[in-house]
RNA sequence: GGGGUCGUAGUUCAGUUGGUUAGAACGCCGGCCUGUCAAGCCGGAGGUCGCCGGUUCGAGCCCGGUCGGCCCCGCCA
């Protein structure tokens, strides 16, 4: 080893220590005669001092310039009282450089490293990854990453999972994401896909017998990225056998509420989780994603305003809506502008239009406070808890894009009212999700979470009556308005297997022709499972208050999907396509 | 696929109504400087205004296209 010691954990007590340091000269600071140096390595910074007349040392420090890579032997010793530096870990000492020798030069970095990146054009920032990754925000946030893998490996062991690793190429299926594809150069014509997930792998991994199985697995989906989603991403995939849906939450449930404490101390949580159907997700939240950081839940006032003579509340009721309302604290006071930008936030959601309430020093202001009798006005009062300084918003209409609209509102308050506590991660389960929905464009019933997805015992009878009213033991771990993780129990036998193909469509040779490995599966012994699959990006990025999954993954993509530090995806040249019997069209 | 927004020095930005030689801060380079820790002081270099085309006597600025970054909708079993 070139070094004895990290930079940034000496401390006191190593005073009088001979060490040896190496590393990357983060600021030099050159008085002429003295000069400082503030040398980084993984652990942090110690400020190296050097003297004039030490010889070469001297020399050497005068020549290095940021970035430079250096290894140097010196003294620890005490700073003198005043010239302590509170702001840094190592600040009590610095290190007294006898010899200082050059391992690199460096070019100045193109990108500022000395600062927390967040003004710096991200483009560049990727281009330059592996200079980005040096600086000290995501160096924390990598090895946060590290400590949270960690534990979650120590922590499923120990309940008895085995980590098990699942094949990389694997067979493109049309249902989900659109896959990315890998060519076969040995069956000319044929492609692999990549994994989705490893779903349909950890079943069999169960049918196989191994009763309790994890992986963090690396998943890809060619699909639009957003600042959550990313086109390959990590999963926590796991999977047990002869469990009920509570077994899986409380597994779940136990790695989160041990993990945090251990990882972010500095974070709360709610415990245990609280738990919302989907239905009641929807309506109070608009979301099945729900922040549950703050209240502000969605109202139903559909009741009190059933016989107003308001008909703008009136109409969109007898013709079987509903009219929903959430109260924003102190904004009774909303400019005109300000109600217009909510008007156009509630309409892009689908609403046709927004009312509004304001309880003010004057009385009662807004737009429907003319249309509304006096009694309906305080009926609402009380219906809505509403206080002098607050502000109802109301929407009339279906009842599903009510409290949508109502919800992408809550959400918009939530940003400009700073309404979520920063060191609050409040998780929910969302339970009893609908097993199908309706795909308006292609005609036909779809699954809500994947086709493997059992539905509730005691909606079997309805599968094909009444396939809208089924709902499934599918359930969601959410957190601060992020998905963080989704899970089901499954279908472990061939029949219900079957009758779930039929009812989204497919006839019994085809469904054998994509999922025949899993129907036959289901015909040896497959014992009764389910499991769960946390994102980990997106929960490192929440763990680490970081607004999208890219700073916590060491080489993400950009929004097009592009790695601009390789310059990926690039052309392949044509020999190269020639043994892939591809060919390039346009 | 659709919408929004940004693109000027290495970085972050300013740039008036279209008009002389495109500015600032930080960084970089050089000089001075023995207690700084965002060191300080003095000086200097650094620009295909993303790219292509158009309008105009004249374009960083106006118009069309295009490329790229970010955000949102659709999409993400």
């Amino acid at each position: 080893m070139l070094k004895t010691h990290n930079c940034g954990e000496l401390r006191l007590s190593h005073a009088g220590q001979e060490v040896s340091l190496a590393g990357w000269v983060h600021r030099r600071r050159d008085h002429g005669g003295l000069i400082f140096i503030d040398l980084r390595d993984r652990s942090g910074l110690v400020q190296i001092t050097v003297q004039p007349g030490r010889g070469e040392a001297h020399s050497v420090a005068e020549k290095a310039r940021g970035e430079f890579v250096l290894k140097l032997d010196g003294v620890v010793r005490p700073r003198p009282e005043n010239l302590v530096n509170p702001n840094l870990p190592t600040g009590e000492i610095e290190v007294l450089a006898d010899s200082i020798e050059i391992l690199n030069p460096a070019k100045a970095p193109p990108i500022p490293l000395d600062d927390d990146g967040y003004r710096t054009d991200e483009g560049q920032r990727l281009k330059y990854r592996y200079l980005d990754l040096r600086r000290a925000r995501l160096q924390e946030n990598i090895i946060l990453r590290h400590k949270t893998i960690k534990f979650i490996r120590d922590y499923l062991d120990r309940l008895g999972f085995l980590e098990i690793e699942t094949p990389m190429m694997i067979k493109s299926t049309p249902e989900g994401a659109r896959d990315y594809v890998v060519p076969s150069r040995l069956q000319p014509g044929r492609f692999f896909a990549l994994p989705q997930s490893p779903q349909q792998l950890k079943q069999l991994l169960m049918v196989a017998g191994y009763e309790r199985y994890f992986q963090i697995a690396r998943c890809m989906r060619d699909e639009d990225l957003r600042g959550d989603r990313q086109p390959e991403f990590t999963q926590l995939d796991l999977e047990m056998s002869f469990v009920d849906r509570d077994d899986v939450l409380a597994v779940v449930e136990g790695l989160v509420t041990a993990l945090i404490p251990v990882v972010t101390p500095h974070k709360r949580i709610f415990e245990p989780f609280p738990r919302l159907s989907y239905a009641e997700a929807m309506a109070r939240f608009g979301t099945d994603k729900p922040d549950l950081r703050f209240g502000m839940g969605i109202v139903d006032i559909t009741d009190t305003l059933r016989r107003s003579e308001a008909r703008v509340f009136a109409e969109p009721i007898a013709s079987g809506g509903t009219v929903r309302a959430i109260v924003a604290p102190s904004s009774a006071g909303s400019s005109r502008k300000e109600v217009d930008t909510m008007t156009d936030l509630v309409k892009a959601a689908g609403a046709k239009a927004m009312a509004t309430l304001a309880w003010t020093a004057e009385g009662v202001k807004g737009t429907a406070a003319k249309l509304l009798k006096d009694s309906e006005v305080s009926e609402i009062v009380r219906r809505l808890e509403a206080k002098q300084g607050d502000l109802a918003c109301m929407v009339a209409g279906r009842a599903d894009v009510a409290s949508k609209a109502l919800g992408a509102l809550r959400l918009d308050f939530r940003d400009r009212l700073n309404l979520a506590p920063p060191d609050l991660l409040a998780f929910a389960w969302v339970i009893d999700f609908p097993m199908f929905e309706w795909d308006e464009e292609e005609k036909h019933w779809s699954f809500i979470h994947h086709p493997f997805t059992m539905p509730k015992q005691e909606h079997l009878d309805i599968l094909e009556t009444d396939p809208g009213a089924v709902l499934s033991d599918a359930y969601d771990l959410v957190c601060n308005g992020y998905e963080l993780s989704s899970g089901s129990i499954r279908i472990h036998r061939r029949d219900i297997q079957a009758r779930i193909f039929r009812s989204l469509g497919y006839s019994d040779e085809e469904a054998y022709r994509r999922f025949g490995h899993m129907l036959d599966a289901f015909e040896y012994g497959a014992p009764p499972h389910g499991g769960m699959a946390p994102g980990i990006d997106r929960l490192i990025m929440l763990l680490a208050d970081e607004p999208n999954i890219r700073e916590v993954i060491a080489f993400p993509k950009t929004a097009s999907a592009a790695d601009l530090m390789f310059d990926a995806p690039s052309e392949l040249d044509p020999k190269h396509l020639r043994e892939l019997h591809l060919q390039i069209l346009e």
